[in-house]
Order: structure tokens, then sequence, then C-alpha cells
DNA sequence: TGACTATGTGATTATATACTCATATAATAA
DNA sequence: TTATTATATGAGTATATAATCACATAGTCA
């Protein structure tokens, strides 16, 4: 069985990983490898409201995965946990095979 | 403005990270690091309904995260995409960060 | 064959999440 | 001061998800 520490830790994991699991949050995260951006060029970049984006923002920051800074009018996100990054590759490596496995799959029938 | 190739990738890539954002599942993955096992184990092990856990195993095994082959009676499930293991030191090194700025923050109290 | 066991699934309910709109806050400039 | 701009948030609605229970399916063995 579970230890209690475990769960705790399984607990907070899924907060991060759910973080992420959003195609907007992915879009936002993959934006800001690039440099630092303000609310209104993200919204603008992956084509959403800017209300909703800013609650897609908060999301990441309290889950550790980005923070921001502010400047004048503007509020700066950047990203935290850039080790974030790695986990896109392996998620497009699990794709690749999946779309290798329906490839075998078609050939065969 | 996002291409709608990138929608796409970034749609399924929230679907993998949405497929490991639970604690039964994240336990899930971490019990089978260590070896194959079947539902009835599983189950055991996380402390949760068959029914439920088999549901979890579905939606995993559905995002190529695991995959699984039936042994008579049993159906046992393996790990078939081991790189998600990198993203859960990734998301312990997020969680370290994040205690650790808790510390700063309550020591300057 | 029938009994038993492991697993999966349909239906239901409770809860969580995402989005939109309207509004609030806060910094800046006229 | 007022007006403007960027951002955040409350409320409402629609949708998605998780858990439970009952039942169905399928493999094994007497």
């Amino acid at each position: 069985m579970l230890t209690k520490k475990k769960r705790l830790l399984f607990q907070k994991q899924a907060e991060i990983a759910k973080s992420i699991s959003h195609p907007l949050r992915i879009a936002i995260v993959d934006f800001l490898k690039d440099g630092d951006q303000c609310v209104c060029d993200i919204a603008e970049h992956i084509g959403s409201e800017r209300s909703n984006v800013s609650r897609h923002l908060s999301v990441l920051v309290g889950c550790g995965v980005l923070e921001y800074r502010k400047e004048g009018l503007k509020v700066i996100y950047n990203l935290k946990a850039p080790c974030i990054l790695d986990f896109f590759s392996c998620m497009t490596t699990c794709l690749k095979q999946q779309a290798e496995d329906n490839e075998r799959l078609l050939a065969a029938l």
C-alpha cells in the first residue's frame, strides 16, 4: 500500500501535470521558451481572450512552471521550470511511436 | 498566430499530459517502473476499486503511456513510454524549488 | 456443463474545469 | 483630475472527469 508521504507527492505531481494538460497552456509554455512575453502578446499569439489567458497563466504560476514580473502596465511572464520542455519532447516521442504503431497496423490490413 | 499543425500537436500533447494528471495514475506509473503488474495487484497497491483502476489504466493505454498483454485470466500492464519517468523527476524538481521559495519567504517574515 | 475469478463497461451522480462577459484594479499619460 | 490601457477576477453556463454500483464478458478449472 502507498504511504501517506507518497500519496502527497503524487497529489502534488498531478497538480503540476494538470497545469500543462491543456492545449493553450502547452502553447503558452512553448511560446515562452523563446523569451519572456506579456499577457497581451501571449493572448494574440495563441488566439484567445486576454481574460482566459490570464487565468491559464495563473494556473501555470500557481504550479511553479512560470513566474512573472511587472513592468509598468504590463505583466511579463517567463519560464521558471525549463525542464518542462524535456517532457514536451518525451510526449512528442510517444506520439511518433503511436503514429508508427498505427502505420504498422494499417500495413497489416 | 499558431499554425493548424502546431494546434494539433499541442492538442495531442495535452492529452498525454492529462493522462498522467491524476494522483492514482501517477501512482500506477510509479508502481510499474519496477515491473509489470496485473490490474488486481495495481488496485491493491494504490488502494482503489478494480473498476476504477481499470478505467485509469485504459486512459494511460489510450495515450500510449502503458501497454498490456493478456495472460490467462489476468491482464498485465507495463510501461511503454519510460521517458515519462524523467518528467516525474522534473516535477519533483519544481516542487523542491517551490518549497525552497516558501522557506525563503517564511524566513523573511 | 456450471462455478469461480479477473477485468471491463454502462449508467448515475458529484465535482472540477474552461470559457465568456461584465466589472474591478492598477499604472500611465494628458 | 479624467481617459486610456493592461491585467485580473466574479458570476454564470457548458462541458469534462472521477468514483461508485451493478452488470457483462471472458478465461480457467472441476
